[in-house]
DNA sequence: GCGATCAGAT
DNA sequence: CACATCTGATCGC
């Protein structure tokens, strides 16, 4: 939309002011070092990292803004071209290092761009963080709340990090004689190593870039980049695969361990599961009740999915229990997920239908997802088919047994896009 | 030839 | 399915 005051994660042109969460590519998708629309707000840590990314970037346009803080800023109306003012918070969001959410107020009311999170029911951090923003907002019902809603489904539940961080301790010092590599991202984790570290009084290994991420991030000694000083390995997440693992065995033992939200498939699963039927503990494959949504991630612990790979169950996603929490607390009267499939759209509301209803401002809700209010998802598999037109048509079994509402369009891509505000609430 | 965008894979 | 990331192809300049 042409005209809008601020943008969250989102470069293109035309805002009058920036904010970044935190520094994980799907969020910056459109930022580089020539970027250089508007001043760019972001936390302290995040500010730090930045250049690490985009080295010539105009610093003179980095905002450093303090968690806790309310933060004015004087724009002008897109519309009336008078001046307008908007304040806004940074809260930890727990994320990654530096990822924030913003809180805003202004003519629109009270708006929260969630970020990424991952708001643990009893951490520390997090009731900090909650404990602010129900501070400032006051009492204030929340008129607009764009959610992570990457794991809005009850269909996942998992430990807290501290738990599956254990986990992983426990998988690498039941195999002594092993090598142990884990798959991780350029920013986050971190502290699942820094556990794993401490506990086993080990150093990790790291690729060099992430050895430079650590020291700024003021980490204690324990990463190293001499492999010869070490046995467990933290390697960058795509360069983890089952043909890797195979490889490094022919050298030496070697086990994979991949900390995900989601299960580590080795291949899609294509085949059957007769309702009830139990899987080995060895399979990578998941099991469908009768409606097609899975069952059996409730309390998914450890998993061996393969010869040489574990998957353990350490999200810096809130799961569904803590984002229902989080929604219970906030009330807010509209409600947007930054997740989209632009093949499949998940819609935030659908598992939380029965906690909005009462606070929902139903003259704010897109028709679109009004009309899923209630309904219960599609059932059962169906066969892959080209999807066309506005037509119902049946759709592929993964995407009907994460019962999701299906809105087809030609192209199978996750995409997370930021938001833009403008002066009169319709967000986006 | 370069950056932005997209498809595909891990 | 997709956590976030990288590589390579293609498009427009």
């Amino acid at each position: 939309m042409e005209g809008g005051m601020i943008s969250v994660d989102r470069w293109s042109k035309g805002s009058q002011a920036y904010f970044l969460t935190h520094l994980h590519s799907d969020h910056t998708n459109g930022l580089s070092s020539s970027w250089s629309y508007a001043p760019l707000f972001c936390s302290r840590i995040t500010a730090k990292l930045f250049p690490l990314k985009f080295p010539d970037f105009n610093f003179s346009l980095l905002r450093l803004v303090e968690i806790g803080s309310w933060h004015r800023l004087s724009l002008l109306s897109p519309s009336t071209g008078s001046p307008a003012t908007v304040q806004f918070m940074p809260i930890d969001a727990v994320h990654c290092p530096g990822a924030v959410m913003f809180l805003f107020r202004g003519v629109f009311g009270h708006a929260l761009y969630t970020g990424d999170f991952r708001w643990e029911v009893n951490g520390e951090r997090a009731m900090k963080a909650r404990n602010m923003l129900l501070d400032a907002l006051d009492g204030a019902k929340l008129d607009f709340l764009y959610l992570d809603n990457t794991y809005c489904n009850p269909a996942f539940c998992f430990p807290t990090r501290e738990v599956a961080a254990q986990q992983v301790i426990e998988i690498i010092s039941s195999h002594p004689d092993h090598d142990i590599i884990i798959g991780i991202d350029s920013l986050g984790k971190e502290d699942m190593l820094l556990q794993v570290s401490r506990s086993l009084n080990i150093k990790i290994w790291v690729w060099p870039e992430r050895l430079q991420t650590m020291h700024l991030l003021g980490y204690p000694d324990i990463f190293t980049t001499r492999t010869s000083l070490t046995r467990v390995r933290a390697v960058p997440r795509y360069s983890f695969s089952n043909a890797t693992l195979q490889g490094l065995n022919k050298q030496r033992p070697t086990i994979g361990i991949m900390p995900s939200g989601l299960p580590w498939v080795v291949k899609p699963f294509e085949g059957k599961w007769r309702d009830g039927e139990s899987l080995p503990v060895t399979s990578t494959n998941r099991r469908l009740a009768s409606d097609g949504t899975p069952v059996d991630w409730n309390m998914r612990s450890v998993e061996k999915v393969h010869e040489y790979i574990f998957s353990v169950p350490y999200s810096d996603h809130s799961c569904f229990p803590e984002i229902k929490h989080f929604v219970q607390l906030v009330k807010p009267r509209n409600v947007k997920g930054i997740v989209s499939m632009s093949s499949c759209y998940v819609n935030p509301l659908y598992y939380l239908s029965d906690l909005l209803s009462s606070t929902y401002d139903k003259t704010c809700v897109n028709p679109e997802v009004s009309k899923d209010i209630g309904k219960l998802p599609r059932k059962g598999k169906r066969k892959s088919e080209e999807f066309t037109g506005t037509q119902k048509k049946d759709v592929p079994s993964e995407v009907s047994f994460l019962g999701v509402r299906i809105r087809r369009v030609s192209v199978l891509r996750r995409t997370r896009c930021g938001v833009k505000i403008v002066e009169c609430n319709d967000p986006d």
